[in-house]
DNA sequence: GGACGGATAGAAAACGATTACTGTTCGATC
DNA sequence: GATCGAACAGTAATCGTTTTCTATCCGTCC
């Protein structure tokens, strides 16, 4: 047994027969280590879990995508669980990672901050850290400093900031923000942005432009076609994701009014068909593999430095394509 | 030890007053069972792994969600690995998933069938199976019968004929066949839809309107692009993935030519955004989640029922939207 | 009142690796 | 020629559970 552990393992010195002798063994076996087996004595890399709400979503899959690779390319296999938005599944998938002994639980995705948030993540950092496990929150609301968690974030509210002053600097000033859920961390960073950027260009908030909903097309369509027909009025639309400005599209398209020549659009995410939709979307685009690789490499490193990063933000990007136009009276 | 152990799992009599003291030793250590000793002693549900291309793509993060939601359902967590089109990436993520002891591998998308391909599949499908683990093709060709695997495929050929048939139906002749690259199995079963459809109707087959490329939209833009440049004539084009059919729709607005006045398209897929194109894309529905749902149910049944299903084909579904026009002369 | 059996709890043997110890062999060194 | 150490192989402890076996206590039943 010691041999052939090893041979196999080659920390150890074995003799060319006896290697032979057992690479032969291990052939005509189909032989293969027992990962529990070995995890149990041995050091095995833990895996890194994904808890995300929906898999689907343009922008999550990238994410997806940029934890796969980092976590291949370090050897680290990936697990990937859907919430669906319970949080009592997030509870347990923290609870099950920590069985797995993940080497990193990535949450990922708006949430609501608050007190109680605060005291379940800070419950979520204690329990993964004393698993030797790591905690980070992508796209989330840091709850407090000192926690054993690690945070990786891009800039909502300069991205929103980025996407209002470009409209209001092609003179419109009846901007219609079509934005997310209340109480949603990133939701309410981009609305934030928003306000910045009128407050920023001298032009007055209106309450009835600063709309409410969820980040689907369905809420994107009925706000704008709502709005089309019951006011107020609006020569711009800033819609706080791409699905719900591919929502806003449709409704103008169906009322009739051509984009950008009658109303302006620009979206948020930078979703791949985004310069596919007619006009081609002016976006904010989103470094989303980015952060999901970001996120990876922190939480492994996190271990090794003792003072490595623990928090960070990355930038966004305003996509100019050719759904805005100046506004002229 | 055994008391702990039989409190938790609740499968022994335990007094009420020892059930207590354990519970709150439980909870003060913030004590969770070790899977790997678990799984070395008693039984674990394995995982399920999901080995495909990418994650990136629409179509494939349907997939992904399905197979994720149902091996939920089953108490079975995920692994997602990607390859990136690497069969040396295959052969170890399949020796990887023995060790883990994955409780099903799901292979994902096209491949070049063949003696060689064959011989791989059936390499997997004993060495999975040995393992007591089961192989699974989605949307890939059976290797051959009596083979330990379950394939779960969907009608290529069915969804490409429909395609093709309503172009035709609308009386268009010279029907521009965006194909996928030589070889690939799902490709060849589109082109293979696209030249029932013609026989069908009596229509000739010209070899300079039936185009190879891969999936991609700028494979799409460009074969577009060089058709209206350099001929062939064609009234109507058929894009073997709504991605290509992206790229077709910008060459010909590039070009002036109106969708679907002056050309008709169709694409494959079914992309979520498909509806949001100008014009909305007619294209045919492809159930993805449905099939990462089907193979991750009939992989963890097979042990089960002697006589499981083991090959599955799901149908497709042509949706009809705005991007074809009755042609007239 | 002793045999029997149900309710509990503890002891010990797996599960399949890794690795610190022990041994053995054999060439080199003084 | 005895000693030493490098090279290699085997033994046994260990990792953290689950699951037999045993063992104890006690109430029941004849």
């Amino acid at each position: 047994m010691a041999t052939v552990s090893r041979t196999l393992a080659g920390n150890y010195p074995v003799s060319e027969e006896t290697r032979t002798r057992v690479m032969a063994a291990v052939a005509s076996l189909h032989y293969v280590v027992n990962v529990h087996a070995k995890a149990l004595s041995g050091r095995v890399a833990g895996p890194v879990a994904l808890v995300i709400k929906d898999i689907t979503g343009p922008s999550l899959a990238h994410v997806a995508a940029g934890v796969e690779q980092e976590a291949a390319d370090r050897g680290r296999l990936s697990l990937v669980c859907a919430t669906h938005d319970d949080p009592a599944r997030e509870d347990d998938l923290v609870q099950l990672m920590r069985e797995q002994h993940a080497a990193a639980v990535l949450l990922v995705g708006g949430a609501v901050p608050g007190e109680a948030y605060d005291r379940r993540m800070a419950g979520y950092a204690e329990a993964l850290d004393a698993a030797g496990s790591r905690l980070v929150l992508v796209g989330r609301p840091s709850p407090a400093p000192d926690l054993p968690l690690t945070v990786v974030d891009y800039d909502n509210r300069g991205g929103a900031f980025q996407a209002v002053s470009h409209l209001l600097a092609h003179g419109h000033r009846r901007v219609l923000f079509l934005g997310g859920e209340a109480g949603m961390s990133s939701a309410e960073e981009r609305r934030a942005g928003y306000r910045d950027a009128l407050r920023a260009h001298g032009v007055d908030h209106h309450g009835d432009l600063d709309t409410i909903g969820t980040y689907t097309r369905t809420s994107g369509y009925a706000r704008t076609r709502d709005a089309l027909r019951d006011g107020p009025e609006f020569t711009a639309v800033f819609a706080a994701s791409d699905m719900v400005a591919l929502g806003a599209l449709a409704a103008l398209r169906e009322a009739g009014r051509d984009v950008p020549g009658d109303v302006s659009v620009v979206g948020f995410d930078d979703v791949p068909f985004a310069t596919d939709l007619t006009p081609a979307l002016t976006t904010v685009r989103v470094p989303y593999a980015e952060l999901g690789r970001t996120a990876v490499r922190l939480a492994l490193s996190s271990g090794e430095a003792p003072t490595g990063e623990d928090h960070v933000v990355l930038g966004t990007q305003l996509i100019i394509r050719q759904s805005v136009r100046r506004l002229t009276w």
